[in-house]
DNA sequence: ATCCTACGATGGACCAATTCCAAGTCAATA
DNA sequence: TATTGACTTGGAATTGGTCCATCGTAGGAT
């Protein structure tokens, strides 16, 4: 039995979880949901406009804050001036990303870094959480 | 046989490399020297402005940016908006910064996280370094 | 089906961090 | 010491994001 409805597993959690469903939450959380993309702020919001043309940056704002704050999306800061929201929560994952043209791909290294961090080198810190970076040219970048 | 002087270690370099100096450049390559701190552009340029008044932040921000192009400086991203420029860029290391107030402290993760990326997730990436950022709270904030 | 109201949406002002620029200054070479 | 290309400056511009007073509406109550 094929599953065919890829989307708004998202939007039914989100439901579930009491989220007030407005026309504008509903299409960030469908712009967000499907493919692990990683988009800015500002991506999420050409991309709605194009589904919801009268919703506001401010809306868009606030709700990757609120779905980043329900841990649906996390917040993913590169170099780049702008964060990027990733709606690939729920499957631990790092990134790949590269120097020049900024593409990122999810990862999935070996080992756990956590397990790498002696007591010695906690320096008293509650550690909760470690991300890992990958840098270097994707395909394209290093051809051309 | 004790070394007294600590400091110019980096100015050295800098004079070595070609870098013509001027007061400006000077004090801002004075800031980064010595310990291992993580200052943000204005953190450099108020304690820059300490030392020679009227410099401006324009100055700061190129020399930084130099800075960081020659090797000499590590640019941090945290999820803070303003980067963290890093003078340790010549012990490979990585960072432990603190959720709540922002503190990072230099650490040493046993293990290599560049052979724990297998070439089956690569994709085609020429890989060229990797970050490990590790999250939690610093001991004062922790108890408080 | 309608009412009510607390919560959400709006756009425009505001802000912080950084970059850009045209004009003035100076370090290093000859 | 004269020359000149590189460096510095202050302020304007840009970028990415937050704040806020006001208006609109989702969803529970009736
Ligand atoms: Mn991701
Ligand atoms: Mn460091
Ligand atoms: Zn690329
Ligand atoms: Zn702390």
């Amino acid at each position: 039995m094929v599953r065919l409805v890829v989307m708004s597993d998202l939007l039914e959690r989100l439901r579930g979880r009491g989220w007030r469903m407005t026309a504008q939450r509903r299409v960030v959380a469908e712009v967000l949901d499907g493919e692990h993309v990683h988009l800015t702020a500002d991506e999420v919001y050409t991309r709605a406009t194009a589904r919801l043309p009268e919703i506001s940056r401010a809306t868009v704002y606030n709700a990757l804050g609120e779905l980043v704050s329900l841990g649906e999306v996390l917040e993913v800061a590169t170099d780049d001036r702008a964060k990027r929201y990733d709606p690939n929560a729920h499957r631990p994952h790092h990134h790949l990303l590269c120097s020049r043209c900024g593409t990122i791909r999810d990862v999935h290294p070996t080992g756990d870094p956590l397990a790498d961090l002696p007591d010695s080198e906690r320096f008293g810190f509650t550690v909760s959480g470690v991300e890992v970076t990958y840098r270097g040219l994707c395909p394209d970048c290093t051809t051309t």
